[in-house]
DNA sequence: TTCATCGGGACATATTTCGTCCCGCACTTT
DNA sequence: AAAGTGCGGGACGAAATATGTCCCGATGAA
């Protein structure tokens, strides 16, 4: 089924918009054409193309009062039921947590990226769908690290409105591994996406003065321009206590966190169940005022451990984009 | 699966279409633009439209020296391939099939009419098709009589390349019970596709001297020029044996049947496995040399055990369209 | 009888698809 | 080194298709 949906990405929704006017039939026994169209809120013509072909297939007639269900149609919306709950229930999802959390866009993918690499594989195709979806020409693209980053950049290829985009890192070094960290991202979408990148090459955990003499460096200085005049803005969402623990944050640091309440992590920000940011990592680069102002701000995690982490950076509530899976989207649901 | 194909009817081509070149990308490695689309027999342009969507997927990736296939694509192609020999499975059946038999079109049903019922229905259900695909305004439709043919009927809804079409008997009498004759037939289509009909009743099992008078009646000679002006014909195909017996035909015709090598029967002719007719019934209505004038020929029959006698009536050489099941299109490819 | 609603015909207009031609580039052959 | 071949991709008009809009006669309810 989801290979069908690879090879002819708008079959869910062509069965969808067919199913539903079956259905709708179904349950209002004989109804009209333009009665239908605005309940289903099809345009009039839309609906009578559909209804000229599904009695071209023989699932409906027409009379003089209205349409009506043929015999076969009946059968086949009750063979349909199975194929529907899948397929409706993830599209239902999609649209369930695009309006619960005011996104412009929801994607989900089945399976758990907790169980299954294979999911985590495929959030980052999607993901990498997404950003090729949002972007276009000479557009600065800011990106956060993290093992989902890293698959999204694994899966983009080059393609015509991304030609000429500037990847650069959201913010400078959190203490991840090398390969994880925004820097290697940002490069390695430039390379597979056929952009431009630039570096933003600073210490982990700095100190307060460290951090004022590193802005008055005119090279940072100007990279950090570039990287808050992001049109778009791609990152993953972590759990915060592993997060913090991985990037080796000190115990005192811990602590307060704890105390805090912070739940998630996302940018470098720390975020609590209510997605109110309770911490901050010191570095440059990305301000949340920058985020607040980010044109589409695309989100990727999956898993069904950051089913809460992932809501409350949706709370926060400047998101645009969530990119996910079905474990991770189910979760979701328990926490609006 | 084929309830996709009833509310998507494309599906099977465009499929088709993808999976195949992906294959064919696949075992070349590289390969250009136009080398593939001469290949495939696609147009240049079509080609291009299909690879701009597969790379958009992430299928493929295009170099300066050609295209070939991504990580992800070679996963799908491997994935695909259980789909694929169901979906190409008959598919390349029906192909094989109708340039074998030089026909317009095969319909294959998925199924055993002789096992399911359900094919048994689904075959008339595609045959329904095929004769609204077929039909235009104010034409003459003859048809046979059988079982096949009265599921056919069933399936018929009005439409309104059909409206207008006047439903007659293919032939009189053949000694068929009478919801299976083709009076009853031509009757039941006519009302349920919305059109006229005219009967023809004639006993079964004429003499020489009783079929001379009966063609000498005005009003049996008005129906029959009616008749003998069809320009569809639908019928279904049986076992020579078996409906001989069905009909009550006397003990020494089957016995010169049997001499003969009738295999096959359809409208009121006999044939023996070369596709020669080997004997009439005797009753009046469509001649052979009306057969061989009539622009469409439907022939409708599914089940494995009437492989060898579609494939004898198929040597006939003078039909058109062929929709059958499963079961019996594989059994047909046996006798070519 | 009136009136609302039905399916379906008709037609101008958006939108998409398709055919065709050309370009610059990379690579091979001469 | 020069010429030639095949590559992907841009461009653009023609053709096909999808869509919005309005109207008509029929049918059934009020």
């Amino acid at each position: 089924m989801d290979i069908q949906k690879r090879l002819l990405p708008d079959l869910t929704d062509v069965l969808k918009k067919r199913y539903t006017i079956l259905h709708h039939i179904s349950t209002t026994g004989v109804v009209g054409r333009r009665a239908l169209a605005t309940h289903l809120e099809l345009s009039e013509r839309v609906l009578r193309g559909e209804v000229d072909f599904l009695r071209e297939q023989g699932l409906l007639e027409t009379e003089s009062s209205g349409m009506k269900l043929s015999d076969s149609g009946r059968q086949l919306l009750e063979d349909m039921e199975p194929i529907v709950k899948e397929l409706l229930g993830l599209s239902d999802l999609e649209e369930t947590l695009r309006t619960r959390f005011s996104l412009r866009q929801v994607v989900i993918v089945p399976g758990d990226s907790d169980v299954s690499e294979l999911t985590k594989k495929e959030v980052g195709r999607a993901g990498a769908a997404a950003l090729r979806r949002y972007a276009s020409k000479n557009d600065v693209v800011a990106v956060a690290g993290g093992s989902t980053l890293a698959e999204v950049a694994n899966f983009l290829t080059p393609s015509v409105q991304m030609k000429g985009c500037m990847f650069v890192p959201a913010r400078g070094g959190l203490g991840e591994s090398v390969e994880l960290q925004a820097n290697s991202i940002a490069s390695t979408m430039a390379k597979k996406a056929g952009g431009q990148y630039r570096l933003l090459h600073v210490p982990d955990h700095l100190g307060e003065e460290a951090y004022v003499s590193l802005m008055q460096d005119p090279n940072i200085l100007e990279i950090v321009e570039v990287i808050r005049s992001a049109r778009i803005v791609v990152h993953g969402i972590g759990d915060a206590m592993v997060m913090a623990r991985r990037r080796k944050v000190d115990s005192q640091t811990i602590q307060e966190l704890m105390a805090e309440g912070a739940l998630a992590e996302a940018f470098g920000y720390y975020f609590d169940r209510e997605g109110n940011v309770v911490h901050k990592m010191q570095t440059v680069g990305l301000r949340l005022e920058d985020i607040q102002e980010t044109e589409v701000v695309i989100a990727v995690a999956g898993g069904k451990s950051k089913g809460e982490a992932i809501a409350a950076v949706m709370k926060f509530g400047h998101e645009d984009v969530l990119v996910t899976d079905e474990a991770a989207a189910t979760e979701l649901l328990k926490f609006i």
